[in-house]
RNA sequence: UGGGGUGUAGCCAAGCGGUAAGGCAGCGGUUUUUGGUAUCGCCAUGCGCAGGUUCGAAUCCUGCCACCCCAG
């Protein structure tokens, strides 16, 4: 499933319609993933107004009751209503799916359990990886679309072989390539991303030409199913043994503190832990350094405990042709919102040939496990991987 | 109850007659479709308590209290 994936058919650009299909496109079937924002609404509204056969599908995926308040939600509540308003506004079909207890199992699910298992979890990969791209997928080829486009800031290109690659956004600020590296070949071939390659204000401005009435909502952010900021108590709510308070305990084995449960703490992590001045001669801060999940132990230290210059990943997605052996050089981001750095990734010959080790010429600071490793060459993604440890050579 | 020491914000701590540094923690803002990081701002009308000296005391004096150490 793994194994690098090819389209059958290299596109000619010369014949595409601008969704790279060879088809007029009042005769091009295109399912757009409405979340309910304003990016994607802006994308269906301007593919129906190209003339494409656009058929918008929302997925409802999470307690609707809870999350009408909330602002910056996506895919319930009154976003679902946003979406089909935009989709009755320009005339086109709009469906909405219940996805809620498969985005329960494969999602929150998945979430609960990896802060359980002291990792730090991104459940827009998982969301995206599963609901989005894999089954909302095929729901988009059973109405017998020819591609299905999101409003994801990503670009997608044409190489000078014909096949789609996944390049950053053009708009930095909002790239979101981070999230999607584990798209596959495969769904690459099936996905547009017409946002891609503009800014954010430009889609504002085209939300308001266009007339949508999503046009001044607020930028989603944080975790969508999260209401209030309290991720906690959604790990609380699904496993409720799993918040349990321990110690805090000092990297030379001191007894420092009380946690309220290791599902509070991420590697990296400075703030919440109340352990004040007199511990250390200098009173520098401490850091979460590491999670012990089967002691119950929050351990901390000075920040320069938390260099790291290895990090082991697995089920790495490529998009590339080969799956790297050895010592190919890349681009790493293991965060959303950083700068990429240059670091060289080998693959473990000893596991399933997706796992693979990363060296990394400066040691970096508060990598978690449970997060993503994911790289470039330059702005094109490479793919990325699920980050299991670190280490400190 | 012989000797010595220390008592400054939740914690560590500077100041040693001129009107309360700094750090940690905490709180708030900024940044951000994961956690987090980073960054900016706020945080002691009062220095164990009570008197006294002084124009002026956390700083000097007296008494008391508390804790620590060494002797018992």
């Amino acid at each position: 499933k793994n194994l690098p994936y090819y389209s059958e058919k290299p596109i000619n650009p010369a014949i595409m319609n601008s969704l790279g299909i060879n088809k007029k496109p009042e005769d091009t079937r295109v399912v757009v993933a409405m979340s309910g924002g304003v990016d994607s609404s802006v994308v269906a509204a301007l593919l129906h107004e190209e003339g494409y056969d656009v058929v918008g599908v929302t997925l409802q995926l999470y307690d609707h009751g809870e999350a009408i308040a909330k602002s910056k939600t996506c895919c319930a509540g009154q976003d679902i209503h946003d979406a089909k308003r935009v989709a009755e506004s320009k005339g086109f079909p709009h469906y909405v799916l219940d996805y809620e207890s498969k985005f329960k199992q494969g999602v929150i699910d998945d979430f609960a359990d990896s802060y359980i298992r002291g990792e730090t979890p991104i459940p827009c990969v998982r969301c995206n990886q599963s609901v989005k791209f894999n089954d909302l997928l095929e729901v988009a080829k059973d109405l017998g679309a020819d591609c299905m486009a999101t409003g994801h800031y990503i670009e997608r290109k044409i190489d000078e072989n014909g096949f789609a690659t996944l390049h950053r956004a053009h708009d930095e600020g909002k790239d979101q390539s981070y999230f999607l590296f584990a798209t596959t070949q495969e769904q690459l071939d099936f996905l547009r991303f017409p946002l891609g390659g503009q800014s954010k204000s430009e889609t504002r401005k085209q939300a308001e030409r266009l007339g949508l009435l999503t046009a001044d909502k607020p930028d989603s952010q944080d975790i969508c199913f999260v209401p209030d900021g309290d991720y906690a108590k959604v790990v609380r709510k699904i496993r409720p043994e799993a918040e349990k308070p321990g110690d805090i305990v000092h990297e030379d084995g001191r007894i420092v503190g009380q946690h309220k449960g290791i599902i509070h703490y991420t590697i990296g992590q400075r703030k919440g832990l109340g352990i004040g001045g007199g511990v250390d001669k200098d009173n520098n801060p401490f850091y979460v350094i590491r999670i012990n999940a089967p002691a119950n132990q929050v351990i901390v230290g000075p920040k320069e405990s938390l260099a790291r210059n290895v990090i082991y990943a697995n089920d790495c997605n490529w998009l590339e042709g080969d799956i790297p052996l050895e010592g190919r050089a890349i681009n790493l981001k293991f965060r959303s919102v950083m700068k990429p750095i240059p670091a060289v990734i080998y693959r473990d010959n000893a596991a399933d040939g997706t796992a693979i080790r990363i060296e990394l010429p400066a040691p970096q600071y508060g990598i978690s496990a449970g997060q993503a490793a994911v790289f470039y060459d330059d702005n094109r993604v490479l793919g990325g991987g699920w980050i299991t440890g670190t280490e400190k050579a």
